[in-house]
DNA sequence: TTTTAAAATGCAACCGATTGCATAATATTT
DNA sequence: AAATATTATGCAATCGGTTGCATTTTAAAA
């Protein structure tokens, strides 16, 4: 546990009768510099093992190069893309991340905003959580001048900027398709609908029940959270129904799963019986039988575009602030699991 | 966009009349300081929004309370599990968190761990890439005293702390299972032999064939990555085989759920003609049909173990430097994917 | 009331990199 | 060779909190 001495640009200034200034500025490739002076610091820093301060640089910039991220949850595929894209672009640009995540909690979420926010990220991105009803937590980077950029559950009719998915046309796209297939008692299993992401999806699909003259009834909507007990819960209920939805129209991917399982033990046959589409395009849905039918969901663009915005609006090649909403693209996958007619 | 100036211990002493240092005890709440006066100064640091510079506390402190995290992927349940138990432990006992991964490459591994060291961690936690081969790019935190454990993929024969299952026993056990249910012919689905955990499994496979007498046959051992299309190509080598396996013991849930899948629409009836044992008890396990039978790997409890281990060493109330491995426990699940008797 | 002990506060030197401005060294022009 | 322009380097203040030690204030003991 021999700790050697660290190395600081005085070291290498006095080693090489120059100053600090010069040493700091060479080591940046500051153009003033002379190149033969630049080679022997740089050879003396790395003989050195120098390794610069970032506290130090950074109390002095009065800038972190950090962005601090919130994630209302982390655990799915879809979140691990956003995050993947959201570093891809921040690391291409040197900047560090902080993860953070609400476990769908408004405290969680408050208490990692004001963390980030004494850890003085230069910019945020967010997703809400479950329980989120207003952004007051968010404050502070407005007072500051911090730019706050949200994805996915965001409010839609709030100030700021947003990235998110036309969620109505996705609604109205996945529930069209199940009528298309002949379905004419079509359920649908979501979650909380202060969420813009639940509400605007159940939007789409009573618009598309109504634009094909079927009546809409609110007995056929499930609300609930989409864990495993939840899930397993809502495919009850729709087994309990008398008569028998013939479509289903389920929010997510993994909930979409449980529930056909559910529905599968319980002798009913997909699509034959109860046609099914979920939403993300997640991995599972792709290796549960029958494959099921979904929204392509693409996190990582979602995750880069976010993280691009917000990076050219820091560098100050644009202004968030102009920018409200950006609308990614989304489209329905169609698999097995909705297919009457070919069959 | 107007920035409001920043409030320092400065301005809190000059309000009140005291000195920075008064205001900088008070604010951490130290013992010398009047009661009385330490209510002042926090309700005038509350009023005026202050809040404390990091750079320069971590500056002066010359720490950072930071954890580097290395992982070799980050998009598997299984990680996500760690990387939560991890978090949890870390954020109560005041930490930071830096997240990286390798992608499972060497290269960004090495270059993870430089960048983790110039952000002057405290302490890292790490799991090895596919292709990494030696530890030297560890050394550096090794030269500083900062201490680095290892999980799940790890260099068994290393000197450095790390925290493990035994992959040996229970790659024994899910090839021993196979056998009580009858399999004659096991072929057995894994990844680069190089890394710990699949060699150790093997060896437990191994183990179990010959101590019930059945003939190891290195044909029926299938090495290539865990990838969707590698998996597709694996079922399909199992497939081609003659006689056909009877069991296939898989490294890896994800994958044995593509290779059911895959086996499946071909005509193969799972468990009948061929029991499928899988690893690491994914979520994904329990969604499939027929349920897969796969060993329990807790990601959670890992995280925290490896976690809690960390910050004891930081905290001086342990020395990582006197523990060599920690073994988890780890267990059998039995599922449908594997029950040829019961049927 | 004086002496001694305890509690509270202040002084000032750090931590290490950055940067505006001044100065020195060198090259170019007259 | 002197004057001017260019190029390199240095000076010194600054960022804001921390902490060993000294000093002051207050409380307790003599």
């Amino acid at each position: 546990m021999s700790r050697e001495k660290e190395i600081t640009i005085y070291d290498i200034a006095r080693q090489l009768d120059l100053s600090a200034a010069t040493v700091s500025r060479a080591l940046k490739d500051h153009p003033a510099i002379n190149k033969h002076t630049k080679k022997k610091i740089a050879d003396l820093a790395h003989k050195l093992g120098y390794r610069s301060n970032n506290f130090a640089s950074n109390l002095r910039k009065q800038r972190t190069n950090t962005i601090g991220v919130i994630l209302h949850e982390i655990r799915s595929q879809f979140m691990t893309s956003v995050l993947a894209g959201i570093e891809k672009i921040t690391t291409e640009a040197n900047y560090d991340l902080i993860i953070a995540h609400s476990s769908e909690t408004y405290k969680k979420e408050a208490a990692n905003a004001l963390n980030l926010f004494h850890k003085r990220v230069d910019g945020v991105i967010a997703s809400l959580a479950f329980d989120t009803k207003d952004l007051e937590h968010f404050e502070p980077f407005a007072r500051k001048g911090i730019p706050v950029i949200f994805f996915d559950r965001v409010f839609e009719e709030s100030e700021g900027a947003k990235v998110i998915i036309n969620n109505r046309k996705a609604g109205y796209e996945a529930t069209a398709h199940l009528i298309e297939q002949g379905c004419k008692r079509i359920a649908h299993i979501t979650a909380n609908l202060k969420r813009n992401v639940y509400a605007e999806r159940l939007k789409g699909y009573h618009l598309a029940l109504t634009e094909h003259s079927i009546k809409y009834n609110d007995k056929l909507v499930i609300v609930d959270d989409l864990s495993e007990e939840a899930s397993i819960k809502s495919a009850k209920k729709i087994l309990a129904m008398r008569p028998m939805p013939d479509g289903v129209f389920i929010t997510n991917d993994f909930c979409a799963a449980i529930c056909i399982q559910t529905w599968k033990d319980a002798g009913i046959r997909i699509p034959e019986d109860i046609a099914v589409v979920g939403f993300n395009n997640d991995v599972i849905s792709k290796i549960i039988e029958p494959k099921l039918t979904t929204i392509n969901y693409p996190g990582i663009e979602i995750g880069e575009i976010v993280a691009r915005n917000l990076i050219n609006h820091l560098q100050g090649n644009s202004n968030i602030n102009l920018t409200n909403t950006i609308i990614i693209k989304s489209e329905l996958i169609v698999r097995a699991s909705s297919l009457k007619k070919e069959k």
